[in-house]
DNA sequence: AATGCACGCAACCGCTCGATA
DNA sequence: GTATCGAGCGGTTGCGTGCAT
């Protein structure tokens, strides 16, 4: 049983694409448009893993693709964004203009990540590899974020289903099936996932930035641990606690440290990147 | 010049989900 | 209800490159 693999994966070329592989993937979308991907390869005449073809497309071929330097505005995008959304890449990338979830993962971990882990945030850098490694990014901004910091109040690393709601005044309605998981959500009277509600809701326009910096992030409601009950029925705590918004009395604080109303944040203004030319997605 | 090492990125892999028959 | 397909996601791997010794 089960389902048969994607391909044969006999006679079919790894590793990197070449230029004429790369031309003749781009025509045949060009030509036919994206999608079955499984039969792509034969009909195009690649001996490529119709996969191997839509992560190429996807992430290097598709017009739009903007490719290296990270810009400073960005970075910080993608920080604010992996506090709310965790390792949930495609939807950071989805914010992020001509940016890959692949791109985005890489970076994370091969920059951001790595500050984050050798406490740079924290810390003056004096090394010349850290020195490379930070660009001259002014890391004392992300004064309280930290690997301690990702542990304590990170959303969670990985999209998470939840199957079953049993929020204290929902407990009980054992039908109220969302998820894998039953979770105890302030918010559950909406049974989707908050964090795709607030994407969702989020519109990637000219007041983008402006609007995630004004998102209500309930570092408040860190106090308000969700509570998870596993397929085998014993609870677990899951750090959900950016998930749902908070009381609009309370006063906004980025886990990062910055607030709202930070008047030392020095976050470029939204026109500023809107200024720039990119394509919007 | 030769070698070793670290890093960044492209690509691969395994898994999951929704749709459909 | 089950099997399968098509697609997507996130973690991991491995290769190419640049730098240090």
């Amino acid at each position: 049983m089960g389902r048969s693999p994607c391909c044969s994966k006999e006679g079919l070329n790894k590793g990197a694409w070449t230029a004429l592989e790369d031309k003749i993937l781009t025509e045949y979308i060009n030509t036919h448009g994206e999608g079955k991907w499984r039969h792509l390869p034969k009909r195009a005449g690649l001996k490529r893993c119709g996969k191997s073809c839509r992560l190429r497309w996807l992430n290097y071929l598709r017009p739009g693709i903007k490719r290296g330097n990270i810009t400073n505005d960005e970075e910080e995008l993608i920080i604010r964004l992996h506090n709310l959304l965790g390792n949930r890449w495609s939807l950071i990338a989805g914010r992020l203009p001509g940016r890959t979830d692949n791109e985005i993962k890489n970076y994370w971990n091969t920059n951001i990540g790595r500050k984050l882990q050798n406490g740079v945030a924290r810390s003056t850098l004096n090394t010349v590899q850290q020195d490379r490694n930070l660009k001259n990014k002014e890391w004392h901004h992300y004064p309280n974020y930290s690997p301690d910091h990702k542990v304590s109040c990170l959303v969670q690393t990985k999209a998470t289903r939840w199957t079953k709601d049993i929020t204290p005044q929902n407990e009980g309605i054992k039908n109220n099936v969302i998820g894998d998981n039953k979770i105890v959500s302030p918010s559950s009277e909406n049974n989707k996932d908050p964090v795709l509600d607030f994407m969702a809701d989020l519109e990637m326009d000219g007041n983008f930035f402006s609007e995630l910096l004004k998102m209500d992030l309930p570092e408040s409601s860190c106090h308000n641990e969700n509570k998870i009950v596993e397929d085998n029925g014993n609870p677990s705590t899951v750090d959900k606690r950016y998930l749902s918004p908070k009381s609009s009395s309370d006063t906004t604080q980025f886990p990062w440290g910055d607030s709202l109303y930070d008047t030392n944040f020095d976050f470029l203004p939204v026109t500023t990147f809107m200024e720039s030319g990119f394509d919007w997605l």
